[in-house]
DNA sequence: ATTCAGAACTGAATAGGTTCATCTTGCTAG
DNA sequence: CTAGCAAGATGAACCTATTCAGTTCTGAAT
């Protein structure tokens, strides 16, 4: 508590200018390397602080915690499937089904670029520390939500659905059930997002199926 | 590495022979006491270790890890709500929607008798090895899609829902949000359990209640 | 140039979950 | 009895994420 602290390093301070402002991208590089290459365990933040010539300390500068910065090294490089989502929706195929299908699919697959093992870790880091991660650390949080709101009325408005339909139940609902199926996919109830895809069209038949107009 | 080490403990090894078979329901107690009384990060396995007057090695005897014993826990005594399951299923309401909400309902509730908090914990163990904790570490596994099967058929052949639902799809829809639903309700998109049950009830009415017959 | 406040960085110290070589105990056979 | 052994218990050492007191850098103001 009182001791004597070595407080001065043994090598002399030096930070290479050329690399100042890039200190971030070279953390997130060097985890993105060594999570996929050594899995997120037995990846330490040493090696990474190593990797990206930084102290350890400083990757605790830029991340609150390892989950935190695996979350960046996943979520980095995404949008393309928001864009896919707006066509979708902008101008949907006739077959209501195909086009609620194809909305959920579209966002599912662009997670799945990354090893379902790593999303395992943000998917339990979330459930414990919610606020830290967003709530729905996945599916573009409430705008997914407005997006299928958008297309079940646009459908309805086609007379394509039932116009009783009541479209925010709906829209819950199939939220839900598109959550729950990336979950099993993650969680490996499904070993391939074919075999997830599957189960999700049979769901997305009885529900929105039900509502179209005989 | 190779360096020596201090063997022999300081106090002399003891085992209170009265107490020898109920190692294992000790520790789950005093897991229960100090998780509910000071949260789950802050009881270390050292504290439950001597709570339960055993060595911290022997907690790792019984439980593979933390989480583990904290599932311990959280599924010691239920069974009565899969009772309450069983009733509704043998004798279900009359009112389809009803019937499968009060389903639901008894298998969510059956899990609010412990904190918020250490289901989320649960829940992220369960994320990151699902083969440790079982991929449904709620609604008892299959059975409950078992229940919901068996309570649409029933509800079929009584006439009370369409005779052509397709009663494994919708039993799936079921599952799918009633485990989301559960999620959510962990990992606070709603503070109370009324919350989720409101919005329960509303996409079981929209999927029963498109299932009924004019 | 010099000063200085605040931002950014640093790595040794901390803390707590997990492992494992060693020790006890209970049981069975001789 | 007692020797031998498997099962179970033990706790110090280990490993790593995380913290934090102290150091260095930066850019603006003097």
């Amino acid at each position: 508590m009182v001791d004597v602290k070595k407080s001065t390093p043994d090598a002399p301070y030096r930070v290479l200018p050329a690399k100042k402002k890039r200190r971030e991208a070279r953390i997130v590089a060097a985890a993105a390397d060594l999570f996929s290459a050594n899995g997120y365990e037995a990846t330490s933040i040493e090696a990474i602080a190593r990797h990206s010539d930084v102290a350890v300390g400083t990757v605790y500068n830029y991340f609150q915690n390892k989950p935190a910065l695996l979350m960046r090294v996943l979520t980095a490089g995404r949008s393309d499937s928001v864009d896919a989502s707006i066509a979708i929706v902008d101008n949907p195929p006739d077959d209501p089904v195909e086009a609620v299908y194809r909305l959920v699919l579209t966002q599912m697959t662009g997670a799945t670029r990354h090893d379902k093992g790593l999303w395992r870790v943000i998917h339990g880091a979330a459930a414990v520390e919610p606020e830290a991660f967003g709530r729905d650390y996945f599916l573009g949080k409430e705008q997914f939500k407005d997006f299928i709101v958008e297309l079940l009325a646009k459908l309805r408005d086609q007379g394509r659905i039932d116009r009783a339909t009541n479209v925010d139940a709906a829209a819950m609902t199939i939220k839900f059930v598109a959550s729950e199926t990336f979950r099993r996919y993650v969680v490996d109830h499904y070993k391939t997002i074919d075999e997830a895809a599957a189960d999700l069209r049979s769901m997305i038949e009885f529900i929105v199926g039900r509502t179209q107009q005989g």
